[in-house]
DNA sequence: CAATCACATACGCTTGCGCTTATATACGCC
DNA sequence: GGCGTATATAAGCGCAAGCGTATGTGATTG
């Protein structure tokens, strides 16, 4: 699994988003998913870990996950050449605007 | 399908690399992916065309597709605030180097 | 050291993706 | 109108993702 399959899914995007607060215990985060059990959000974490983009750090029986600060910038390295596309868009719209 | 996983898939995320470059016919993207059929392909271009990241206008009897500009800036705004941990990130190893 | 808590893994199931082969549609040319 | 060309859709299949239930593992507490 790469890192554009590990955030195509809605439940991994969420967990990302709550980690880009703050850094959580695995139960924290299960508690955020309620429609998702237990078993389901670990496997979810497991996935971010192995495409980088999060990292665990154990603190006695819990475990703390916290994002990985470069693990999204595969995307936007990804994303970075088509970003003039919808620049060169605005701006074109713009000046139709000015007329 | 949404945004996210239509990029996620790789056949996809090249056919709108060459799009990016210019615009062109179905038949010309179904040549530049020749371990695919052409059904394949047109598939993808479904799916692409479904989320928004290509439109395609009839010239005769071919299809010509193009890049649709604003189709990413979704991703790039949901990416958006994740860039400053990169950006600290690098900025503290910056700092790290000049001590 | 037994019981409990926090988390991960195993297993089986269902569902949807991506693929190929086969077929339909629509245009272009003679 | 009939035939090749360009593209889309249909049908069927294999496989992997995501889920829940059940179980394992390791730390904590009495």
């Amino acid at each position: 699994m790469d890192v554009f399959e590990a955030v195509a899914e809605p439940n991994r995007r969420h967990l990302l988003g709550l980690l880009a607060e703050r850094e959580r215990t695995a139960g924290e985060l299960v508690d955020s998913l309620p429609t998702l059990t237990q078993p389901a959000v670990s496997r979810h974490l497991r996935v971010l870990r192995e495409v980088g983009l999060v990292e665990v750090r154990p603190d006695g029986q819990r475990r703390i996950y916290a994002l990985k600060p470069d693990g999204l910038q595969r995307i936007d390295d990804w994303i970075t050449p088509y970003r003039r596309f919808w620049r060169d868009h605005l701006a074109a719209l713009q000046q139709h605007l000015e007329k």
